[in-house]
DNA sequence: CAGTATCCAATTTGATACTG
DNA sequence: CAGTATCAAATTGGATACTG
């Protein structure tokens, strides 16, 4: 993911850590319980295991999920939010309200365009 | 701009609605006080026109901004927040907000790569 | 299982020149 | 002034095969 240019309201910090298509999701994913990594391919039906990797490595950066290795006969990897990713879910819950608010207008108002 | 597809939550339709590198900073802008589209050209360094109109149009058709055309010997349109940019605005100041308190940690972050 | 490595396609963004 | 129209560049996302 290409990084936003900061711009002084901490507005591009948050855009960064929740930019590309599925890390929204994958924090809502590991946010509801700790997943390995076949578990978030199969709750995200589409995503490809590059795309997947990729996403879960900023995130892991970011501090935004804890990766953790369980060795064993067959290895386990786990994927759990943060206190960071908590706080981060709870602000993009407010933009979901504001979303849940408007979808029927919005979605009146691209249905007209045709 | 593509679309996200709905996913229930209500999420897509808001990040459809700021979706676009510039259209938080148009929305942001508008928000201050009516401008005018060289106004924004101004305001906003670096957008193409084309953006600049593109974003403009998909802001007016879901009803974030109005655009009014002043007719007179020089041609005059202003671009204006209505209600529904202004409560958008209210919902990404919270993401804005967590950016703001995180973006330190994740600047640090981010050059520990390096 | 949990990834990497490649290669490719789709989209988005940008630069620029032109128009009513 | 306020755009349109083109063309090109940059990114991102996806399919797939392979590995410890």
């Amino acid at each position: 993911m290409k990084r936003l240019q900061q711009d002084g309201c901490g507005l591009a910090t948050a855009l960064n850590a929740i930019g590309g298509k599925w890390k929204t999701m994958i924090l809502w994913e590991v946010n509801l319980a700790p997943r390995r990594f076949g578990e978030l391919k199969r709750l995200l039906p589409g995503i490809s295991e590059k795309v997947l990797t990729q996403q879960l490595r900023e995130m892991e950066t970011d501090a935004l999920v804890r990766r953790e290795v369980f060795p064993g006969a067959v290895q386990k990897v786990e994927y759990s939010v943060t206190p960071y990713g908590v706080s981060l879910n709870e602000a993009i819950g407010v933009l979901s309200h504001w979303g849940k608010q408007h979808e029927q207008r919005m979605a009146a108002a691209e249905r007209n365009l045709a």
